[in-house]
DNA sequence: CACATATCTTATCATATGTTAAGAGATAAA
DNA sequence: TTTATCTCTTAACATATGATAAGATATGTG
């Protein structure tokens, strides 16, 4: 039974072949085409997605109409409205993918009732939570301490081919700056 | 048996008389002084503090020598190194006393033991890593979206007081910007 | 092919913020 | 009290970025 995804699993997260089987039954395999919809901003959805291949993007639309992103999510990260089902309140985000993804779709109400009463589970829990928590605890300092051009550096690190897979002013978005000054900066590069 | 701090506890996370008393073992009741450290940064600790009283402030010096804070601390708050201590890292961040406070210490790495083999306390850590991760969430999200003076009115909002309790310097530093830039926003409102 | 649309660059001008320096109060120390 | 040290404000200038508009290139569609 030699299953890639079990084994990718376990060098994450060390689980069971008995947790496995849990998690299996919460999750389907989805594909999406560029585009696509994962939630919708001020919408409910108790779904979390765990992203497989492709790309994602989670942005708020503001009164004043601006998009702003909030992050890009590339494979084997979790992707989704997580704040807004442990509040059980509307998503204050939309998210999308930006190429042609697979990801596998998450029961997540499911899963906290496993986190309820499996300690194992509880287990998971605490380790994705913590890699949340340090990865936006980095992006945020990134942010404070970093000009534009350096975060448009990091960004091409953690994504090298990511000129060529999304528009300029989707990545724009990302940096929290305009197009146009992103075009500036290249030429200054 | 009327303990004001588990009746406080059990309020925010449900927690059970023997899991309080396991809790109660790990901490210790400790009072700083303005400008005491908690933890300097390049050092490691696997201590976090719990903020009974008074105000801290991490934040972390760079290479240019420029101090860049990621966050203020008021009363019921966690505050320490804590991503350092899941990562068994040297601490990135110095975290201060900017009054006179008081907090309980924590033994962590004792805390994490016990969140090993205890569902209920698995599932405090649970609680606490949820709500930092909202915390976080909108912190991030508010510098994406808002400017340095509606940052400075959600400030006045959480810590009403706060220009009378620490130096300018110390707000423009939370906020991102120089004190120049604080006294020129102040004139404008 | 011809046209419409999307994307990117560049220029111009406006705004927010940083940098530096000077000065005014307040507070602490000699 | 006198002096030194902080803290805050203000001004002048520099820089980063935003807003708008024009033009170039590419892509897709009829």
């Amino acid at each position: 039974m030699d299953d890639p995804n079990f084994e990718f699993l376990n060098s994450k997260f060390h689980i069971s072949k008995e947790v496995y089987t849990v998690l299996q039954g919460l999750s389907t395999f989805r594909k999406l085409k560029q585009g696509e919809m994962l939630v919708e901003q001020g919408t409910k959805s108790d779904k979390m997605f765990f992203v497989v291949s492709g790309l994602f993007r989670a942005y708020r639309v503001l009164e004043s109409g601006k998009e702003v992103t909030k992050n890009l999510y590339t494979p084997f990260s979790f992707v989704g409205p997580f704040s807004s089902i442990i509040k059980n309140e509307p998503s204050y985000l939309s998210h999308v993918a930006l190429l042609d993804s697979t990801v596998y779709e998450i029961n997540f109400k499911g899963f906290l009732k496993h986190v309820e009463d499996n300690l194992e589970i509880s287990h998971i829990y605490n380790r994705v939570l913590e890699n949340i928590f340090i990865v936006y605890e980095m992006k945020f300092m990134d942010h404070l301490c970093l000009n534009a051009t350096e975060r448009y550096e990091i960004l091409k690190t953690r994504i090298p081919d990511i000129d060529n897979l999304i528009p300029q002013y989707q990545i724009a978005s990302y940096l929290n700056i305009t197009p146009v000054q992103l075009s500036r900066l290249r030429r200054e590069m």
